[in-house]
DNA sequence: CGATTTGCCTAAAGGTATTAGGCAAATGCA
DNA sequence: TGCATTTGCCTAATACCTTTAGGCAAATCG
């Protein structure tokens, strides 16, 4: 019998290709078995459980997504840096919504500081580098940020702003204004 | 034999118990059966499958969400009741972190349209008459809020803002400060 | 009090997760 | 190149969750 080639590595990728055409919450180790035409039992050669497939598939996305970010954000300052990082999360959440939602995965502590979730924090910080802020405002902006992008994309996602006036990309355009003028001008406590 | 006196309504503020126990993803009929230590099968009388059950704790988290709202709003206006209503979904995430998520389920438009969701952007709006925004500034801002909202206590939720300094109360007062702030000076496009 | 409705049960089939143990293909070494 | 070892996928089996069908007894109604 001729095998399949199955390796963690091509069943994560795999996975993040059924997220995204299924959802998240539908990949399971069953059908990634379907997927290769492979009996179900084979995957746990190359898998711990169903989490772990989960968790690689969470973590290939964190990756995925930073490298977006640091590509959009290269040579770009200000207000252009805010609203390219902030497309790069809604873009890939509409190109890629499992795994957008693996992203959004509890890890473990261990797990998810071995993640790119750093880059991202950090990718935010850069940001704000062109913009005047003291240092805990600047963790309080990255924060609200990070909400902001989250927020909009899994509401955006969730269909919230779909059938309603005004239309969905007017809003995010306007929210970039205002959060470039809040980062322009940000209270005293 | 003596019946357990199950009821749709029951099994619903059961399950929504369940999954602030265990969490939302992993309330399940039979789990719930076992709650009331009754046989699976029994349940499907009340309920039409699982996704329904799933439904109501959606539903029922909606509306004990946008019951919660109105209290706060009551008699308040402009910064306070921003700030009121936005602790109203912090906390209730914080209290009832299985119900918050079960109130992010997609529900299908039919549904979606009978359910509480429409009270909770009515409310945001109702926030937004302590400001002077004009019409369609006033939806792009109820989307903001909307966003902020739900994407800060999504990643608190997920553990995003502990072990970090300065800690996460703090960070929340600041973002209160700064949309009010973005309210009140609102950027024209 | 008898008839009907209703509520929970048993039974059964199908899907997913996971572990144990086996055989054959691939690989490594002489 | 031939043999030994490793590795990869398979069969088998257990356990749990979902869902449907059909039955009996309790509650309810006339």
């Amino acid at each position: 019998m001729v095998r399949a080639g199955l390796t963690t590595e091509r069943l994560a990728r795999a996975g993040a290709e059924l997220a995204d055409e299924v959802g998240f919450e539908q990949v399971t180790v069953s059908a990634l078995a379907r997927r290769f035409d492979v009996k179900v039992a084979s995957l746990y050669s190359h898998l711990k459980n169903s989490q772990d497939l989960k968790t690689r598939i969470a973590l290939l996305s964190l990756e995925e997504l930073a490298d977006r970010g640091a590509a959009a954000l290269a040579g770009r300052a200000g207000k252009d840096a805010l609203t390219a990082l902030a497309n790069v999360y809604r873009d890939y959440a509409r190109e890629h919504p499992g795994r957008y939602a693996a992203a959004q995965l509890r890890l473990d502590p261990q797990t998810a500081a071995a993640s790119a979730g750093g880059r991202h924090a950090h990718m935010t910080r850069a940001i704000l580098r062109g913009y005047d802020l003291t240092e805990p405002d600047q963790t309080h902006a990255v924060r609200m940020l990070g909400s902001v992008f989250h927020g909009y994309v899994s509401l955006e996602l969730a269909g919230g702003f779909s059938h309603s006036e005004p239309d969905s990309q007017e809003t995010w355009s306007r929210i970039m204004d205002a959060l470039d003028a809040l980062l322009r001008n940000w209270p005293a406590p």
